[in-house]
This record gives C-alpha cells, structure tokens and sequence, in this order.
DNA sequence: CCCGTACTACGATGCCTATCGTACGAGTCG
DNA sequence: CGACTCGTACGATAGGCATCGTAGTACGGG
C-alpha cells in the first residue's frame, strides 16, 4: 500500500458540498486557527498537532483544530499517536476558486504590516 | 461645496491602517452581513440602511451595521434621517488586493450553488 | 506487560454576540 | 408646531465560544 498504516480511528469531515463560505471565515477569524492555516499553507504538507507551538493548553489547541477540520478548511487524520493535518486546498479551490491564496496574501500582507519593520 | 447636506453627527469609523484581517472576516461570517455586502456591491453605491429587508428587527439591523462600520467594511455617514451605507472598497483592496472581489465571487458562487435550480 | 507520548472528552467559567422590545433623538414635511 | 419616519440607546436573554484543568483513551516501544 502506499497508504502507510493509517489508524482505523477516522473523524469526520464535511463533504465538499456541504463546505458553508461563512463557517470558513468564522474559522479564519480567530487569529490562533489564521496562524495554523498559514503554517500549514508555507510548509504546504501535512503537520501534527504537536508541530505548533501555540500560547493555550492543548485542551484549547484540539478545540481550534476541530472548528478548522469541521468548517471543512483542514482535513485530520491518525497516524499512530500523531493526528496529521492537511489544508483541504483542492475542495476550496474548487468552491471558491482563488479565495484561499487571496486569503493568505492578505494575512501575509498584514503580519508584514504589523510585524515587520 | 461639493458635499451636499451632510448632517452634522458623525460616526467612529477605524482608520485604513487600523482594519483587522480577523475583524473583517468575522464581520463577514455572518449571513445576515455577508448578505448587506453583497447588496452593496451589486449596487456599487451607497444604500440606506432602510432599503434592505432583512428578517430581523430594526435593533438588529441597527446591530448588524455597526459591526460592519466597526470591523473597516463600510463606512456610515447621516444624509438627512436616513443613513447612507457603502463599501470601504478602497481601503480594503489597499490593504487586502483581491480579496473583496475573491470573497463576493466565493458568495455568489456559493449563492447559485445553493439557491440555484 | 508497562510506560510514555499524543491527543480527547468533559465540565466549568467568563466573555462575546445575535436577537428582541421599548423608549427616545434627529430630521422632514404639512 | 405637530406628526411621521428613520435610526439609536438601553436592558434583557439566550446561546455560542475560547479558555482552562483534570481525567482518560489510543498507540508504539522497551
């Protein structure tokens, strides 16, 4: 197999069709998941959840993970004991064509903004 | 003057540099928002704020406009009794090039999608 | 089989918010 | 002035949510 044992443990996700534009920006609102998805976006593979090192507890970091997988924008899956996480680029590319790059330029633009010199 | 009886209260509106990427997508996170948006860019000008029906009280209403006044994503100003409402565009796509655009193609895809035959 | 690691589940808490109703202020028109 | 329209302010309410801590489950390795 190419798949290299994946847990049978699974957790569900939204289809494509049923991916709501409004669950995605509220998913993107909160600057803690935007970060996660940027991360996610630069390395542009799938991470574990202990990969970020996030300012909450990990009770806090599950919760933001599962607002992103069920808003349809990540997708999770088990891997032994890591929980891998991959942005769900093609089914948003394929809703809303462009909107995930232009997203993601902005949040660039505002962290250079803000962050930069 | 060119500005034509404009009344004299005025309204607190955030600076360009002071818009958030989070503020503006979680003001548009909401249906109800996301659809005044919507109606504002089809129009491309400035609309009242009794022009549109919305299922929800005038309370609300009134609720639902200063989120979007606050958040960056329009700007209010008092002609008479009522008050006009139109779109940041220029501040936005100063701030964030393509996205309003990306955002109300992804609604109205997602609008034809749904509502559509 | 036991232990450590990775993540989850559950309950609690405090804040934010979408909604309403009623009472009020600002402006226009007769 | 008086009445009407437009929108606001304020209080109340109910639900959502970001956060935490603790206890628990799944998996891999010695």
């Amino acid at each position: 197999m190419t798949s290299p044992a994946v847990s049978s443990r699974d957790l569900p996700h939204p289809a494509r069709e049923e991916i709501r534009l409004e669950g995605v920006l509220h998913a993107l609102s909160d600057p803690m998941r935007l970060q996660i998805v940027r991360e996610l976006a630069a390395v542009g593979d799938e991470l574990s959840c202990s990969h970020f090192d996030l300012p909450v507890t990990k009770s806090t970091t599950t919760h933001h993970f599962r607002v992103l997988r069920e808003s349809g924008v990540i997708q999770q899956v088990y891997r032994g004991t890591a929980k891998m996480n991959g942005l769900r680029k093609d089914d948003l590319d394929g809703l809303f064509p462009g909107l995930l790059d232009c997203l993601l330029d902005a949040a660039a633009r505002q962290a250079a903004r803000l962050g930069g010199a």
